[in-house]
DNA sequence: TCCTCGGTTGACAACGCTGTCCACGAACCT
DNA sequence: AGGTTCGTGGACAGCGTTGTCAACCGAGGA
């Protein structure tokens, strides 16, 4: 094994491009277009000069260059969603790098940090770059930026939320029907006092699932508890507190919905040790819940189905499907492991 | 609010350039593409006209075309990693795209499955997109493919492993010193028999963990127990025969250091309800750790400092620091939770 | 009056690449 | 011998943008 050095030494060099090539080569610049491309009609030393000269060179193909004159895909697709680092989003975006391999594209991803300024800042970058498609978790509700990239021919495909005022293909999970369930599963163990820790109303999903909350709630024939209901907590502090107060209050809950994973988290971290815990069902599935004491039932929904089934989307749209943008709601499934199986 | 569509109508449409906005709004491509870049000179009711011009167009500047004549940086760097889907590199992601963007670029990520062939060709594929920069977390050993690349002047920085057989920048974790030391921290508690559970040796991490573990032993005056040691098993069921053979040995293992978070947690599923349970020590923390029960004792390192610190070395490149190869090695440290604190 | 000057605008080339079309020589046919 | 084909190679334009340079115009100075 040698050990090769290549740093900074020549750093400010041009990169070679076709010419160098051709010039080393003593051919046309076209002859190595056809050489680099696998073109017929290039005899076969001529061919093997200008690989060599290639090879010397550390020539390799300009794509921007290529799908410039070409004017064809650039053979990217941007995917803007709330934060990679959240494994739920990892999940997706792995799902949805799955799909575009198989496509050969490749993906630029970004996170909004769900701030609306920066989903379109992200979006509209991608589109400047001319990436072939668009796959968006939306952060806000305003889309209406993205028309004239629609028009223009950019496929836009929303994921896990609506676009606040564009019709486009979306894919969403099951957030009222899945939230219902929890009540009234919860309920079916004798549970009257079924509270709601959710994240702010201005996120679709947390407000879909106070939906459904409600909806169980009436289903279950136990009002509309609005004392019961806590959204906006996100951050470990917060969640504790709403959990102490609901745990304090007169009539105290007996049982606690939690809107998404990382509620979930900050609630299970907030009633460790704790006394009397309520039963608990969390909105998303999460790594390790089975293992927790007692094991955390959940809606689970699967991350990267909701990544391939937007990306599937996406690329029927580059495959020039023009029927009318279509909505998609993926399945959500209550997973019992005890933690909802509690009797009041 | 009004809903606008903006479906397939229009699909086959060529996007605007600024000819078709110099055309409409009656001026020159050129005064079209000051205002576009903010150039000064150009008479306010002229830019207004362009500005009209290109909202009616839906013009956005290709930043193809943009790069190919600047001969600039085409504001991207390329990722490629294990799996955008593992939550220790969805963290490295994240970190990453965070210094990314305060640098004015965006991020590419590729995942290779560990598989050689399939990062060559993701970094290959980013270098012909003339990414800016190339951060590489090594599936194989072979890197000589990066020697033109990087020749031409693409700066190459490498992540959690280093690169077979180039000189570039590294940064890694402290992978023998961490399990050397969870070796220790396990002794104290009075173990003799501890076992090593890692992944394959191929890899980088885990065969210097492996390394890591031996020297522990040896500091800790317990030979070369080889018989605890089993390298390879990473999914489910292998680790739990691992396990089994482990506890069924003649002189069972009273102690387990695992050596990656999958690796632990398939450990602690295949432990879970099992009566007498070994001391286990996991190199890297993961979520919820705190919450099992007994709490896992990790050796913690933190994904998004080692994408911080990739991303600001690779950075510093850019910003022409032509210095000699860097290899950083972050610190980890022992978390003491309790699994990893029981008596032998 | 002529000239200069700042403010505005445009013509043109070029970035690296590929599609089109044409040239050249050799071999083949009639 | 002249014409036709095939195999090989090159000249050139243009993808959408920006840097360079020059032209134009009205105002101000000599």
């Amino acid at each position: 094994m040698t050990t090769l050095s290549a740093n900074g030494t020549a750093r400010k060099l041009r990169r070679a491009t076709m010419n160098d090539v051709a010039r080393l080569a003593g051919v046309s610049i076209k002859t190595v277009s056809r050489v680099v491309n696998d073109e017929a009609g290039v005899h076969p030393s001529t061919a093997e000069r200008v690989l060599a000269a290639i090879d010397q060179l550390g020539f390799r193909r300009n794509l921007s260059a290529r799908n410039l004159r070409r004017g064809s895909s650039t053979g990217t697709v941007g995917l803007v969603l709330e934060d990679v680092g959240n494994p739920f989003y990892s999940g997706v975006t792995r799902a949805v790098e799955e799909v575009s391999r198989s496509r050969g594209r490749q993906v630029i991803t970004g996170s909004s940090d769900e701030d609306p300024a920066r989903e379109r800042e992200l979006a509209l970058e991608f589109c400047s770059r001319r990436v072939d498609g668009l796959l968006i978790v939306p952060a806000g509700v305003q889309h209406g930026y993205l028309v004239p990239e629609m028009r223009a021919g950019t496929p836009v495909v929303f994921l896990d939320r609506p676009a606040g005022d564009v019709v486009a293909d979306t894919v969403l999970v099951d957030n009222v029907g899945g939230t219902a369930e929890a009540v009234l599963h919860l309920a079916s163990f004798g549970h009257r006092r079924i509270a709601f820790l959710g994240d702010s109303p201005d996120i679709f999903t947390a407000d879909e699932r106070l939906r459904g909350f409600r909806e169980g709630c009436a289903r279950a024939g136990l009002g509309f508890p609005e004392s019961l209901v806590v959204m906006g907590p996100h951050d470990q502090d917060s969640v504790r507190a709403a959990l102490r107060r609901l745990r304090d209050a007169a009539d105290p809950a007996t049982a606690v919905v939690t809107g998404n994973n990382r509620i979930t988290v900050h609630a299970l971290r907030a009633l460790a040790g704790s006394a009397s815990r309520p039963a608990l069902l969390g909105f998303d599935d999460f790594e390790l819940a089975d293992l927790l004491s007692p094991p955390v039932s959940v809606i689970a929904h699967d991350a990267s189905a909701l990544g391939k089934a937007a990306a599937d989307l996406l690329y029927a749209r580059l495959d020039g499907d023009t029927s009318p943008p279509r909505r998609v709601v993926l399945p959500v499934r209550l997973v019992a492991r005890g933690s909802g199986e509690v009797r009041a």
